[in-house]
DNA sequence: GTGCTTGCAAACGTTTTGCAGACTC
DNA sequence: GAGTCTGCAAAACGTTTGCAAGCAC
């Protein structure tokens, strides 16, 4: 399956086997700690190869969810996101949220947006918006 | 002006006239070597640190334009971007873009977007899509 | 003089890279 | 055996912080 050019290592096994096990997203640091207990001796460095390699295969997809790692998913479960940029919440943004933005986009400049690799940054309910010189 | 709590130092002057004197978003490495134009001592840390104070203070806000450095303009310029994620070129979008977005998530999830924050990535027209596999 | 502000250097967190050895094919 | 993949260490990148000296007030 992912002879597809490279070589069928233990490292991207477990690696595999841990992406196709979670279901959300989850960051490098998290992945990388999933894999080496099963595979102690898995180094971080190569988990970002391997993610790279995965990425340009178009298994997975990274998303960057505001500040901070960006995460991976599966390609194939992969959606937009709505973040709270005070309490980080996340929610999941079903494609229909885009259609008109898309609309316009391509509309007006030919472009085609890819909602799901930057997340759309917000306040929940929750938090109340920024009120300018309240910085303390 | 901006005695809103602070001092009025040099290096916090020839910052406000660079952010003034320039339109379009500039990354902290080009607002520093602007500033460091007209008063070379000023290190590149102060510049970070009076960036922060006056977005505490709301005269600027930064923006994330995709991966590398956050970009600053002033507050009453902000805008949303659509940006090219292989070739970097970047649109302004008008708010109107985000009405329906911003209506659905609001009614579904009690989010209020901030599409200024993070750009929208996604291909122009001159780009083609990403094809899996196509990797090198 | 008080205390905010600065330069500097050093750290930070995330990601990338150079290298020699190990492994898959 | 050829060439890919790995561990490790170190660097890169953008950004933040600790500290003592410096300046605005």
């Amino acid at each position: 399956m992912r002879a597809s050019g490279g070589r069928a290592t233990a490292s991207r096994r477990v690696l595999l086997e841990v992406l196709f096990s979670s279901n959300d997203h989850r960051s490098v640091e998290d992945l990388a700690a999933a894999v080496q207990a099963r595979a102690p001796e898995v180094h971080l460095s190569t988990v970002y190869r391997n993610l790279e390699d995965l990425e340009r295969l178009g298994v997975i997809v990274h998303t960057h969810l505001g500040h901070g790692p960006a995460t991976y998913q599966l390609a194939r479960d992969a959606h937009s996101h709505l973040v709270c940029e005070r309490c980080g919440r996340r929610f999941e943004a079903p494609e229909e949220l885009f259609v008109g933005l898309a609309r316009e986009a391509s509309e007006r400049y030919g472009f085609t947006i890819d909602p799901r690799h930057f997340a759309i940054l917000g306040r929940c309910a929750d938090c109340p918006p920024d009120v300018p010189g309240d910085g303390a």
